[in-house]
DNA sequence: CTATGGCACGGATT
DNA sequence: AATCCGTGCCATAG
């Protein structure tokens, strides 16, 4: 008897074990997936509608976040408040006021997908079934940049069809998410992108000709000399540039468009949504940080007791299927409570070790390891790899990142880098960096600068020369 | 000759 | 066990 309970018990648990560490990789998405298709073949479970907060399991106001769990205690004003945040909103089909195109959002393959599969799924349904093929060839021939490695023209000679119909297949191309994807160099992105913008914002005038005429002078900050060149003021030449370079993107496929460049890996991955939401209370700087961990529903999620009680007066071969839903039933809700339980103490003890990241930017970013913080909270640390893999946080100043990113090793060195190159007048080469940044206790190799450097798309010293009159 | 980028190796991380 | 990352060595461009 007790062996057989002790066996039983052991099952639960190690089931349970498995499904909480499947349910802690997937993103809130995924999550919503997952739990609509439970809820369709398994009648044991429910859907509550009246909302409450999964936290505290408090009522909840119709569009607000837990009046408990989101009020700021009253003694530690730097602790920050997590909790999770029911969001069906962000997942409701009609999501269209998002930057991303409209796509089959509940498909499978988002965070694996490639470059070409992805921007093809999107395009297809606008082009002619024989126009597909000629479109996923043209995406074979991207760079990691998403900017083409062909010419139009050669791709019309190849195949022997006009010119003309390439054009127009590239055109959608180009229209689909990663805005400007598809282009034959970085300023055709950028004005495919300016299109787009300009029917959704204003936009600094002469921007289009700064970007068609002066891309160069641009790219290395000589806004002087292009001033002059577009016989327009400094000023506006400053403006154009912070313009750029913050809503464009030369490279489509570097995901970040928020900042000047693509931090972190240089892994695309296109996030729709976020996983986490971490914001000022009530949107105050100063204030303590809130942070929401968004799960895709705006229910609570139960085992049905109706379904209980109709299980006592099942027929006897319907019994083992129903005790069968039952069992799934409760484990996935438990396994769920678990999860979000996971992702809460995660975050909590994120967000204090990186409050400075969160707050400052990159430069801030403390070197932090998976093993350490799985110490810390005493768990597995396979269990933080699924818990950050692929999901997407979103910080206080709307900018979207990984959240893998709170883990990197270097960002915060190589944000270093990238300000000083910003700062100084004189190109400095590698071995320099070396010595500068040794002065501010980073020692790294010169061959590492230079990586880090790449990575942040920064040309090598003699290519950013000021006095250069090279004219395109 | 100097500054960089490529390749690949060993150690750390996941 | 697989992957990522920093680095050293070497080839190449200027």
């Amino acid at each position: 008897m007790s062996f057989a309970f002790r066996q039983f018990q052991s099952q639960t648990t190690s089931a349970h074990l498995a499904q909480t560490m499947a349910l802690l990789t997937l993103t809130s998405a995924e999550l919503r997936q997952k739990i609509d298709a439970e809820l369709a073949n398994n009648p044991a479970l429910e859907l509550l509608e009246e909302r409450t907060c999964p936290t505290c399991h408090r009522p909840l106001p119709p569009h607000g976040h837990c009046p408990v769990c989101s009020r700021p205690s009253s003694n530690a004003a730097d602790e920050p408040i997590v909790f999770i945040s029911p969001r069906e909103d962000f997942f409701a089909g009609s999501g269209s006021g998002t930057s991303t195109e409209d796509m089959p959002e509940d498909n499978t393959a988002t965070a694996t997908e490639d470059l070409p599969t992805y921007v093809l799924r999107q395009v297809a349904p606008e082009l002619d079934p024989q126009d597909r093929g000629l479109a996923a060839y043209i995406l074979t021939h991207l760079n990691e940049d998403g900017l083409l490695t062909t010419t139009p023209l050669e791709v019309a000679r190849y195949h022997h069809i006009p010119l003309s119909r390439v054009q127009n297949i590239i055109s959608i191309i180009q229209h689909a998410d990663p805005v400007g994807v598809g282009s034959a160099c970085p300023e055709e992105a950028l004005l495919v992108q300016l299109d787009i913008l300009a029917e959704s914002c204003e936009i600094p005038p002469y921007t289009r000709e700064a970007i068609e005429e002066g891309l160069n002078l641009l790219s290395r900050h000589q806004y002087q000399e292009l001033a002059h060149q577009l016989k327009i003021s400094l000023t506006q030449t400053k403006e154009i540039a912070a313009f750029i370079s913050e809503n464009l993107n030369p490279y489509p496929a570097r995901s970040h468009w928020g900042d000047s460049r693509d931090p972190g890996n240089a892994a695309m991955q296109v996030f729709h949504h976020p996983d986490i939401i971490i914001n000022y209370l009530n949107d105050q700087p100063g204030n303590p940080l809130m942070v929401e961990i968004i799960m895709p529903l705006a229910g609570t999620l139960r085992v049905n007791p109706m379904f209980r009680q109709a299980l006592r007066q099942a027929e006897e071969n319907k019994m083992e299927d129903w005790k069968n839903d039952l069992e799934r039933a409760s484990l996935l809700v438990k396994c769920l409570q678990q999860r979000n339980n996971t992702m809460k103490r995660l975050m909590q003890r994120l967000v204090v070790l990186q409050r400075n990241f969160i707050i400052n930017g990159e430069a801030s970013l403390v070197p932090l390891t998976r093993a350490v913080l799985s110490k810390e909270l005493e768990v597995h640390e396979s269990t933080i790899s699924r818990a950050v893999a692929g999901k997407a946080v979103q910080l206080p100043n709307k900018r979207m990142i990984p959240l893998s990113m709170f883990f990197s090793r270097n960002l915060n060195i190589r944000s270093v880098i990238k300000e000083i190159i910003e700062r100084e007048n004189r190109p400095l080469n590698d071995s320099e960096l070396v010595r500068l940044l040794a002065k501010q206790d980073i020692n790294i190799a010169r061959r590492t600068v230079a990586k880090y450097r790449a990575m942040e798309g920064i040309l090598p010293a003699h290519l950013r020369q000021i006095p250069g009159s090279s004219t395109t």
